[in-house]
Order: C-alpha cells, then sequence, then structure tokens
RNA sequence: GGAGGGGUGGGUGAGUGGUUAAAGCCACCAGACUGUAAAUCUGGCGUCCGGAAGGACUUCGCAGGUUCGAAUCCUGCCCCCUCCA
C-alpha cells in the first residue's frame, strides 16, 4: 500500500543506531523519537504547548480507553483526536490489544476477538480486528496499531505461539480492513492513517523470527515490536529486540512498543529502534522518582529535605531552572498538585531531550560513545541490581 | 467544694486477666512502577543480635499489691476533662 504522506528516511546509521524522518499528515517526527503516552487524550497533568515545549514531536492515546469514553464516535463528531485534544501534531493510537493483556480478569481473548468487561461500569465489549481498525479510523490518529495479543512473561510455548497466531491472523485481518476494503462510516480518514503490524513471539527466539518474518511480509508503512518489557529480564529483552530488528525492513520505520526506561531507550536504539512510547516516565514522576544523569531517585526521601539546589543543576526543564529540590521534594509529602506536574516536566524533558541527544551521536558517528558513557554515569535502581544478582546466581546454579 | 469521665507506642485510638510488643488510621523511613483500571501499590516503624526464620530485653501516668500470669483487678499518689455549686 503506497501512502506517499508516510515516507520514511533514514538519514544516517551508526552501528545498528539509526537516525531518520517519518512523514505524516500532521508533520515529520525525526527519529529515533520517544512518544509521550496521552492514554485518554491527556498526557497527565500537562497541557499540549507544555508538551511541544519538552520536545515532544508525537504522542500516544489509546482507542480502548477512548472507545469506552467518550466513545469513538463523539471524539469523532467533535473533529477527531487531533482537535478534541488540542494537539495538532502526529498522533499514533494503540488498538486495545495490550489491554486485553493487562485488564487481567476482565478479558478473555478468542480466536477472532477480544471480550472484556469495561473497568468503568462492568458492561461488555468485544474487539475483532475490524472493529479496532474501525474505532481507530473514527480516532483518526496519523498512525494506527494492529489488534494483537500479548500474552504474559513466563508464558509456555504453546500459549506464546497460539497468541503469535493469532497476531498474524489479525494482522491480516486489519490490513484488509483498512487498505483493501475502505467503505466504512469513517471512511474519509484512512487514507490519512498509516497502519503498523506489531511482532509478538514472546521470548523464543524462533518464534520472534517468524513473526517478523511474517508480518514484514505485509506491506505496511511501519512495524512495530510488542510483547517485550512485560517482566524478562533485561538481557532477554535486549537481545530480542535486536534479533527482531535484524529481520524487519530497512526502509521502514520500527517501534518498540511500550518501553522504556532510560536505559531502555539507549540500548533498543542500538538495535536499530525508531520509535518508543511509554507510559513510565509520566506514571512514575506521579510517584516521585525522577530521573536523572546518575539514576533515578525519589524526590520524597528525606536526604532532599535541605537541598536549596536543583534537581540537577544543569537541567533545562521548567522544575530544576525554577525551584529547589527541597521544594519539589515539600510538594510530594504536601501531596500538592503542582509536585505531579513539575515531576512531569522533568521525567519528560530528561527523556526527550536523551532523544534529541542520542539522535546527534548517531549523526556525528560517536553513538558507541555516548552510550558507553551514559551507562558509566547512569546507575541502576535498586530493584534492577537485586534482579541482575539473582539472574546471575540463577544462572550460575543452572551451570 | 460536689458528681462523673479519663491518662495506651511520634499523633489519634482499639484493647478490660493469658491467643498483646499491644488492632486500625495518621505521621515517619524506604522500595516498586515499562503499548497508564495508578496523585497508586508494597515493606518497615520499642531496643539489641540476625540476611531471614527466630531469639533476648524493656513497655500501656507513678509507686505498691493480688495472681502461675496484669495495659486489663485492688490500694495510694500525680495529672487532665465535663457538668453542678
Amino acid at each position: 500500500m503506497t501512502q506517499p504522506s508516510f515516507s520514511f528516511h533514514l538519514r544516517h546509521q551508526d552501528g545498528n543506531a539509526r537516525a531518520g524522518q517519518f512523514a505524516t499528515p500532521h508533520g515529520a517526527v525525526a527519529t529515533p523519537a520517544f512518544m509521550p503516552v496521552a492514554t485518554q487524550a491527556t498526557i497527565k497533568t500537562l497541557t499540549p504547548d507544555e508538551v511541544v515545549a519538552l520536545g515532544a514531536q508525537v504522542v500516544l492515546g489509546n482507542a480502548y480507553h477512548l472507545y469506552l469514553r467518550p466513545g469513538v464516535s463523539t471524539v469523532h463528531q467533535l473533529g477527531g483526536l487531533h482537535r478534541f485534544m488540542g494537539w495538532n501534531r502526529p498522533i499514533l493510537t494503540d488498538s486495545g490489544g495490550f489491554q486485553a493483556f493487562s485488564m487481567g480478569a476482565l478479558r478473555q481473548v478468542d480466536d477472532d476477538h477480544i471480550r472484556f468487561r469495561s473497568h468503568i461500569d462492568g458492561s461488555e465489549h468485544r474487539f475483532t480486528p475490524e472493529l479496532a481498525i474501525l474505532n481507530q479510523q473514527g480516532l483518526g490518529a496519523d498512525i494506527i496499531m494492529c489488534l494483537d495479543q500479548c500474552i504474559a512473561y513466563g508464558a509456555d510455548r504453546a500459549a506464546v505461539e497460539q497468541a503469535m497466531a493469532r497476531t498474524h491472523r489479525w494482522a491480516q485481518a486489519c490490513y484488509a480492513a483498512h487498505y483493501l476494503s475502505p467503505a466504512t462510516a469513517y471512511a474519509a480518514t484512512a487514507p490519512k492513517q498509516a497502519l503498523f503490524g506489531i511482532v509478538q513471539g514472546g521470548t523464543f527466539p524462533d518464534l520472534r523470527r517468524q513473526s517478523a518474518e511474517y508480518i514484514s511480509s505485509l506491506p505496511l508503512p511501519g512495524y512495530a515490536i510488542g510483547g517485550l518489557a512485560v517482566g524478562e529480564s533485561k538481557a532477554q529483552m535486549y537481545a530480542t529486540t535486536a534479533l527482531v530488528t535484524d529481520r524487519l525492513p530497512a526502509d521502514k520505520p520500527r517501534y518498540l512498543m511500550g518501553v522504556g526506561s532510560p536505559e531502555d531507550l539507549v540500548e533498543g536504539v542500538a538495535q536499530g529502534v525508531d520509535l518508543f512510547d511509554c507510559a513510565l516516565p509520566t506514571r512514575v514522576a506521579r510517584n516521585g522518582a525522577l530521573f536523572t544523569k546518575y539514576g533515578r531517585v525519589n524526590i520524597a526521601n528525606r536526604r532532599f529535605t535541605q537541598q536549596a539546589t536543583p534537581l540537577e543543576e544543569d537541567c533545562d526543564c521548567y522544575a530544576c531552572r525554577n525551584f529547589s529540590a527541597a521544594y519539589l521534594r515539600h510538594l510530594f509529602r504536601a501531596r500538592e498538585v503542582l509536585g505531579l506536574r513539575l515531576a512531569s516536566l522533568h521525567n519528560l524533558r530528561f527523556i526527550l531531550r536523551l532523544m534529541a541527544d542520542l539522535r546527534q551521536a548517531i549523526l556525528a558517528n560517536r553513538f558507541a560513545q555516548f552510550r558507553s558513557s551514559f551507562h558509566d554515569a547512569y546507575q541502576p535502581t535498586d530493584e534492577t541490581i537485586r534482579r541482575q544478582q539473582k539472574e546471575r546466581w540463577l544462572a550460575a546454579r543452572g551451570g
């Protein structure tokens, strides 16, 4: 399917890391890029102007949440998602497949649909590939996603294979619905939307290979890697990412879904990923965890009580340019809403600046140096250290 | 002066003979969060040893007493609150 408005230009490659440009009807996205998450048509606590000022080029909305509330037709009648949320740049919507994974007891997955109960009022709904496409056409995002089945880490091979097979069938059905039978209620928006496919396969190398090959055989303008960052080790996640990007076409954007943390973004870029989205920076910000170049800190900790200087002296975010770490700590302890906003501004600025720095490093052919100096400074969290120790211990024990 | 009520771990507040180192909430101290059911969740919170399991010791205004055993019962003292005068 030829969609000239969605051209991807690979500007430069340094090792496997890529710097490119992805065109959409609402403007171009310089990659590698991070998409802040606006599940319910808002980056929680921030205005679109603020999000633009942070350096975001594209944001992610969620078709499942917006389908339940306020409803796809409502958004459509109000002029589409861009106008509804006051964001006139590119938007990507997720299909709702991930909610079938994350909402546990409320859903049931069958071969041709996902059935779920609304977390809002308990009412029953179902998504088929065709409905997932229809919903996303109604919302009108620039990039829409195939319905897929994300499966938990630790599931046995048969279950992972089954989920992968469904994902493949659904991808074919989504492709057909979006590109081959456009006579839907929202036919006018469809040509202005790029549909991305999603690779699944858990952490089984052969399944991932198989999935990457199948999904990339569909003539789509971009390909995503799903089902990662769901509990597997970072080593597995990075290895799986590398294995998949190796088999995706070089001339199309690659999108690693649901990633990530600063260190994961650097590693994703190193494996040749172009697009990322993640709730982590903003969610964690609202819970008081802030990124610094030396690692993550909890701003509510006692050690910040008297810190008159900003959390990061050389950070150019609004919070660090105007307030002391002690003030941020105070806002969190006092449960003031400004604390949530300042923390979100800081974390998103940290991530978006990181992406810009990665892009510059690639263009200057110094990605490897950037990567290693980043990791030298950025210390993993206590929990990550504990996990790595456990993995080493299990590996040693297993021989 | 009279009548009544009450003093519990940082705060509040359960507990009225053993299952109580003492509920719950708050505060405090940490940790987690990856295609957002999240301004949420988890752990710790008398002292000492221990990674933990666990163990030792000291606690319920103060001092005595009854009892195998007391935050809980008795006596005295100190302090606080309410109402009446």
